[in-house]
Order: C-alpha cells, then sequence, then structure tokens
DNA sequence: AGCACGCCGACT
DNA sequence: GTCGGCGTGCTC
C-alpha cells in the first residue's frame, strides 16, 4: 500500500502529496489523517498522511519510517478543509493543517552526532575526538552550534569523511500527563483470590480487601492507594502478576477550571423575540440543514442565552458545537455561563492557557470527552464528528481573521464546517460586519432581530459631548465638565463607573516642543511609544526600546517632552482631579501576569473600586449591576486612522461600550467626549441606530468601491532595499493588470501606512474586484514565481485575499 | 527549507 | 593539484 503525504516544508515546490510505500506491519495501523514521520531527501520529517492507494506511479519509493499517531488527528473533513485552505487563503497545506492543531504537535527537528570510526578521528581531529568520547551519548547538532561553535569545521569535515554519524531525529513536544490506575481483573473473585492467598502476604492481602470494599471494580490511582494503605509498590505489583489485579496508565487532563466554584443554570424562560430567533435554528438542528444565521441583536437582548439552548439541542441530540468568541471577550463571566450550563461537557480554548493545558483541551475534544467548546478563532478547526452547530459571538470582531499565515477568517472556516456537517452557523452581533449584514439583506444569510433588551430596559441615554467647545470654555483637561460632575455625582450614590480610553492609533509619542522634532524607531517608520514604567519608549512594531532622551535629539532643546494619552496619563488625571475615588486600571501592563484579568475584574465587580479605567478590553462582555456611567474619553481617536473600516470601527466600539452600562434595573447613562461629534459614526452609535449607521456606510463604501460592493487583495512586498521593492511591487501590478478582467481596479505600487517595519521598505499593491474566477490561480502562480527569487535574496511577499488589517 | 552536486578562483 | 565559495535543482 502507498500513503499519500504531505511534508512539513512550507514552500510552494513541495506544496503537494508525497508517495511513500507502508512497510506490511504497519499497513494496518496508517490512516489518513495521521502524522508520520518519513524520510525526504537526506533528511527526516514529519508528513500528514492524507489518502491511502494501491500504486504508484513511481519507481522509487521509500517506506514510511514511522507513525505518530495512534488515531487520526485531522478528520476527512478537516484534511478536505485544509486544501481548500491553501486554495483560498494561499497558504500551504502543511501550514493549514499545522494551524487545525495544539502547537506541541508541530515537529520538533533534532540532529545528532555520534562517533563511527574512532581511530580515523582521534588520528585526524584528536580535539574532536576527545570532545565526543567525553559527551559519551549523542551530541545534538544545536547545542554544539551554541556552546561549541570551535568544533564546528572539523565535526562538518568529519560527517564527510564519513568518521562521525548523523542521525535525524523528529520529536514531539506533547506530553500527557499519565497516572497508573489500579483494578480488580473482571474475571477475578476477590473472596477467592483472597483465601488462595499465602499467609505470609499481608501486605497484598490489606489491597485485595481495599478493592472488596469498594463498590464494584472502581479503579484507584496507585499513588493514593499505596498511601492509602501504607503499603509499597510491589506488594501491589505482585498482585498484577498473579493476574489479580489490573495496571493501567490512564491520560490526566489538566483543568485549568477545575478548582473554581460554578454553579449550574438552567435554560431560562426566553422571550417572545427569543423564541422567534432560536425556532428556525432548532429547526434546522433537527433536521439537519445548512443555514447562516445572523443574529442581530442589541446588547443585553440575550443572544447568549439562545446559543444555550439551541446548544442544549445539539446535545440532546448526540451532536457537538462550537462557540467561537474573540479572544478580548473570552473572560471568565462568559465561561462560567457555559460550563455553569454545561458543566464537563465543555472544553475552553484561550491564549491564556499554556501549550500543555491547551493540548489537554484539544484532547478532551478529539476523544469525545466533551460535547462543546468555547474559543478564540481557532477553535473553530475542534476536531468534532457530528458538528450540530456553530456560533460566532461577536461576529464582526477583527480578532477572526487570522493576520499571519494561513490568513483565514474563522466566519468563512465556520460556514465550510457547517455546510459539511450539514447545520447552522450562527452569527450574533449587536453592530454586525457590514459585510454580513449586506449578505443578510441580500437572503445569503437569514437575518433574525432582537431589538429589545431582556425585561425591556432601555438603552442607556447617550451624552454626546463637543471637545473642542470644552477647549473654548478653557477647559484644557482631558474631562469635560459634564463628564467630571457625572463621575462625582457616581462617587457620591456609590455607584460605579467605567472610563473607556481608545487607545488604538493613540500612542503616546514623545515630541520636542521647540523643533517639534518626533522620536521615531530606527528600523520602522514609526514613532515610539512612551512607557512610563522604565521611562522607556519602545517600538510596538519590533521591539526596538531606548531610554527617554533629556534633551532633544534634533536640536538639543530640552523642552522634550510626551503627547497623547495613555491609560497611565489618564490615570494619573484622575486622580488628580478626584482624590478619593478608587481607581482601577486595566490595560496590558496591568494584565500582563496570567489570571490578573480575571482578578481586577472580580475586585471591580466586588465593589473595591469606584471607577474601571481600560482599552478596549473593557468594551466586552463586562456585565455588573453597580455601573451606572460609562465615558469614552476620547471617540474618535480611531476615526482617522488609515483604513476603510474607521467609521465601521468606531461606530462598533462606541455602540459595545454604550452597552456596558445600565444592564441590571438601574438606569446607566454613556457620555461621549469626541472633536468629531458630528461625525455619522458617532452620531448614530448615540442614537442606537444600526440601521442608520448601515446605510450611510454602505453609500460611503459603494462610492469608494470598498465592501461589501467590492472585494479586496493585498500584496505586501518587503525588502531591505527600497528600490528592489518598488521595482518588484511595479512588475507584481503589470501582471495583475494583464491577467484580470477590465473590472477590476488595481491600485499600486503604493507605500503602505507604515512604509518600513525592521529595517524592510514596504510597498503594496491592492486589487479591487467583483468577480475574478481567475484571481487566486493569477496570484498563486504571483506567488510560486517569485518565491524563488525570493528566498535567496531575503525578498518578501505577502498576500491577503479579504486583507482587514491594511498596514 | 535543507542539503548535495557541481563548477570556478586562491591557496598548500 | 585541492579547499571552499555559493548557484542550481531535487526531495516520494
Amino acid at each position: 500500500m502507498i500513503a499519500k503525504v504531505i511534508v512539513d516544508v512550507p514552500v510552494s515546490q513541495t506544496d503537494r502529496p508525497f508517495d511513500y510505500l507502508i512497510p506490511d506491519d504497519l499497513e494496518p495501523v496508517v490512516e489518513p489523517g495521521m502524522r508520520v514521520v518519513v524520510p525526504f531527501g537526506p533528511r527526516k520529517l514529519l508528513g500528514f498522511v492524507v489518502g491511502k492507494e494501491q500504486h504508484s506511479e513511481l519507481k522509487k519509493i521509500k517506506p514510511i519510517e514511522s507513525v505518530v499517531d495512534h488515531t487520526p488527528v485531522l478528520t476527512d473533513e478537516l484534511l478536505e478543509l485544509g486544501s481548500w485552505l491553501s486554495e483560498t487563503a494561499l497558504c500551504f497545506t502543511v501550514s493549514a493543517y499545522l494551524a487545525m492543531l495544539p502547537a506541541v504537535m508541530k515537529a520538533n527537528y533534532k540532529k545528532y552526532i555520534s562517533v563511527a570510526d574512532d581511530k580515523a578521528l582521534q588520528e585526524n581531529y584528536p580535539g574532536v575526538y576527545d570532545f565526543m568520547t567525553k559527551q559519551q551519548k549523542p551530541v545534538e547538532w544545536e547545542s554544539i552550534v551554541k556552546n561549541q561553535p570551535s568544533y564546528l569545521k572539523d565535526l562538518q569535515n568529519g560527517i564527510k569523511k564519513g568518521w562521525l554519524s548523523v542521525e535525524q531525529k523528529v520529536e514531539d513536544k506533547r506530553k500527557e500527563k499519565r497516572v497508573k490506575m489500579i483494578s480488580p481483573a473482571d474475571y477475578i473473585n476477590l473472596h477467592k483470590a483472597l483465601e488462595d492467598m499465602d499467609k505470609r502476604a499481608e501486605k497484598q492481602k490489606k489491597v485485595l480487601r481495599f478493592f472488596l470494599n469498594r463498590s464494584q471494580n472502581e479503579p484507584a490511582v496507585l499513588s493514593e492507594l499505596l498511601k492509602e494503605l501504607g503499603v509499597s509498590r510491589p506488594s501491589v505489583k505482585g498482585l498484577v502478576d498473579k493476574g489479580y489485579l489490573i495496571e493501567q496508565e490512564v491520560e490526566q487532563f489538566r483543568d485549568a477550571y477545575a478548582r473554581s466554584d460554578i454553579k449550574p443554570t438552567s435554560a431560562l424562560t426566553l422571550t417572545d423575540e427569543q423564541e422567534e430567533v432560536l425556532k428556525p435554528i432548532e429547526e434546522d438542528i433537527a433536521s439537519g440543514h445548512h443555514h447562516v444565521y445572523l443574529c442581530h441583536g442589541v446588547t443585553g437582548s440575550g443572544k447568549t442565552e439562545i446559543y444555550l439552548q439551541a446548544i442544549e439541542k445539539v446535545i440532546n441530540m448526540g451532536k457537538e458545537a462550537i462557540v467561537l468568541v474573540p479572544e478580548i471577550a473570552l473572560t471568565p463571566q462568559m465561561v462560567h455561563r457555559f460550563k455553569g450550563r454545561f458543566g464537563s461537557e465543555v472544553a475552553v480554548m484561550h491564549s491564556g492557557l499554556n501549550k500543555g493545558e491547551k493540548y489537554d483541551e484539544w484532547r478532551k475534544i478529539h476523544t469525545g470527552k466533551v460535547r462543546v467548546v468555547v474559543g478564540a478563532r481557532s477553535a473553530v478547526f475542534a476536531p468534532f464528528k457530528n458538528l450540530g452547530i456553530i456560533i460566532i459571538d461577536e461576529e464582526h470582531e477583527t480578532s477572526y481573521k487570522q493576520e499571519e499565515n494561513p490568513r483565514y477568517h474563522a466566519r468563512d472556516v465556520a460556514i465550510f464546517r457547517g455546510t459539511f456537517h450539514n447545520c447552522p452557523v450562527v452569527l450574533g452581533s449587536a453592530t454586525p460586519a457590514l459585510e454580513s449584514f449586506a449578505r443578510a439583506q441580500k437572503g445569503v444569510y437569514r437575518l433574525a432581530s432582537l431589538a429589545k433588551r431582556i425585561n425591556n430596559q432601555s438603552m442607556p441615554e447617550v451624552m454626546m459631548i463637543d471637545m473642542r467647545e470644552e477647549i473654548r470654555n478653557g477647559n484644557r483637561s482631558m474631562f469635560s465638565k459634564v463628564l467630571h460632575d457625572k463621575l462625582l455625582d457616581r462617587l457620591d450614590k456609590s455607584e460605579q463607573s467605567v472610563l473607556f480610553l481608545n487607545r488604538r492609533g493613540y500612542s503616546t509619542f514623545v515630541m520636542c516642543r521647540d523643533c517639534g522634532h518626533v522620536i521615531q524607531c530606527p528600523h520602522c517608520d514609526i514613532s515610539l511609544t512612551y512607557h512610563r514604567r522604565h521611562a522607556e519608549l519602545k517600538c510596538h512594531y519590533c521591539g526596538y526600546q531606548e531610554s527617554l532622551p533629556n534633551s532633544c535629539p534634533s536640536c538639543q532643546s530640552e523642552h522634550i517632552r510626551y503627547f497623547g494619552s495613555g491609560t497611565q496619563k489618564v490615570e494619573e488625571a484622575l486622580t488628580r482631579m478626584i482624590p478619593e475615588a478608587r481607581v482601577l486600571r486595566m490595560d496590558v501592563d496591568t494584565t500582563r501576569r496570567k489570571g490578573s484579568h480575571e482578578k481586577l475584574l472580580k475586585a471591580f465587580g466586588d465593589g473595591k473600586a469606584d471607577i474601571l479605567l481600560g482599552t478596549q478590553m473593557i468594551a466586552k462582555g463586562l456585565d455588573f449591576p453597580n455601573v451606572t456611567l460609562v465615558g469614552v474619553l476620547a471617540a474618535d481617536t480611531m476615526l482617522h486612522l488609515p483604513d476603510f473600516r474607521a467609521s465601521e470601527k468606531t461606530f462598533q466600539l462606541l455602540t459595545q461600550v454604550s452597552g456596558r452600562a445600565g444592564r441590571h434595573e438601574k438606569k446607566g447613562e454613556v457620555v461621549v467626549q469626541s472633536y468629531t461629534p458630528d461625525h455619522y459614526a458617532i452620531v448614530h452609535a448615540g442614537n442606537h441606530d444600526y440601521n442608520g449607521f448601515y446605510n450611510q456606510e454602505m453609500r460611503e463604501r459603494q462610492s469608494h468601491r470598498y465592501p461589501p460592493y467590492y472585494f479586496l487583495a493585498l500584496v505586501t512586498v518587503s525588502h531591505t532595499e527600497f528600490p528592489k521593492v518598488v521595482d518588484v511591487t511595479e512588475s507584481i501590478t503589470n501582471v495583475l493588470k494583464q491577467s484580470l478582467t477590465q473590472t477590476a481596479q488595481i491600485l499600486g505600487p503604493v507605500a503602505p501606512p507604515i512604509p518600513r517595519i525592521k529595517d524592510r521598505y514596504r510597498y503594496q499593491c491592492m486589487i479591487k474586484y467583483k468577480n475574478e474566477p481567475n484571481l487566486l490561480n493569477v496570484l498563486n502562480k504571483i506567488q510560486s514565481h517569485y518565491q524563488e527569487a525570493f528566498t535567496k535574496d531575503n525578498l518578501h511577499i505577502s498576500i491577503d485575499v479579504n486583507p482587514f488589517i491594511l498596514m
């Protein structure tokens, strides 16, 4: 038998199956979807078996070296999904497969050197010989490179001459936690065994009695058993050898939520509106039909309860469910809701888990221990075999698009899988992406609306503050008079407030007041960000840092200071303004440590602070009954980013933030400060008017030929030399112009908003198109044609179909 | 990507 | 005459 194997070499020349002979003894073992180790040229590689065939057309076929997995780690569906991804996202098939698995399942390649010809080596390279014999065991190549680079040359020659041998190893980084379990053998009568025992074997009898007193044949953990009975390992081993007891290794799952106290919940009564949304979804689940539902529900309208009840239906039918949540909203509150309803049926996948924990959660899914996964983007690849529903909450979130290879969008993957499994895909949002809403309007998706909040709470009142007015009235602080007063008012009533600072595009840069010089990264064309903590300037793109200078590097003036507004700066101003307020700051700095996110939120929920101040991360999913005021400090910072989605993002963010107020009995208020309060994104957000925003933004998109009216593809070229980048981008642009239809618009070559990152110049070419059946083909050709030149010349090309970030 | 093969210059 | 530079091409 022949196995078709995709090898772990992510280049276009090897992006196809290679034939390998399946040795007779592995014949019954090897199945598509398994990882195998195969010889490839002179080395050994990890590969994915994608098919089995009786014959091969090739003469020279090497056998599979070994099989890594006991059961396939990718189902047939996921294998198919991988090749679909490689075509549509223009990535290599292996990259797609690896993206579907936890990181620990990537191969670890190691090279080991050992002595093959003692005599010859000793004669020619005595130094190397001494070194090698001192080490005894084969020596890992990388450790020599790191620690004894002086030997490398001689070693290389020794290998060439055959005095040293090289062994390639493919290692797997995964490590299951395993425990030894002891249980009585099924067919053994313990009473009889006890009688048969040697009189002197007190310890062994003690063990048998222990199992006699236990219900049925319940296994016990070996280590605990030994401790409890005060016997030693050989006593148990003796019984195992006699065949009375059975020892087996059982995987133990690390459970990050094992200790938390989550109370079970049961289904809530739905409102008529919720009922109406749920009904067609349930019908699809019952009858096995695929539709995409866009569930447009205002914040607080009870979307999650609909998800929960749909999942319940899915579980009752013996099927499985995937719930995607943006990373930032994967808060403990959210996880608790699912754990509370479905208990141990739920696996949770988020970036807070370490690699081992992620692997364990993945295995819970793979081994069928759970039926529900709640997770961020990559959870869409959960290896379920019988999916009954896929839910994407906050579907408009940009984090669903992966910004590196494979550049997939979780929504597209979900729809692929939903089609395969004939199950519904539910997209939920208070502010759907324009693309999604447009599709729903066209009838491609089924639109379901929830216009009312549960318990009929009204939407919070939104006040727009024109900050230009404040400045005119002599208020130069970052807090308007109104916001200041309202904060004090809440403090009086001991109610809580949330202050939201939209920091994106608002980095705290350092500028000289005399000459206007802004300190920039020497490797990237972007200004450095000031970090107060260590009085350092950091580059967010390449990690470069330097200490804050005392004088301007350009004019030597000492009037150099930082501008912009970070959370730290706001916190300072806030405590200066209202010293008695207890402020909790939440940003990347205060939440870096594991679990600190949860801790901070808990502290706020427990009323240990009056004001929660934070960035993006507090915009989602927070639900505190005592919060009655939400302040947005600078609503329009994002509006002026060079991004055609700037208005949409601003609208979404303001709507989400406003939704944090007054979700319970107490009425909520929102204060939005901006310098452009009459911008339509801000106005419509203030009126909670999605449709109004949608209609206006759609006109903008149409007139500027942007999505959803046109599709986009973005080609970015980078190299250390500027003329080269321009040159290559130009020729790519020409190829595109010749190969695409007249209706396609090709913009470029143009310099992107950040023209240089990590000392590499960048240039782009953007394609706007409506219908280009040939596009993927052409882009694929461009990628593989230039790739050879690219790798050896250190040129880089990245192609993003449907890009989200245009930088 | 790695690695071998192979074809030319600068050294014992 | 050989060591070693890195251009070219292949890997089942």
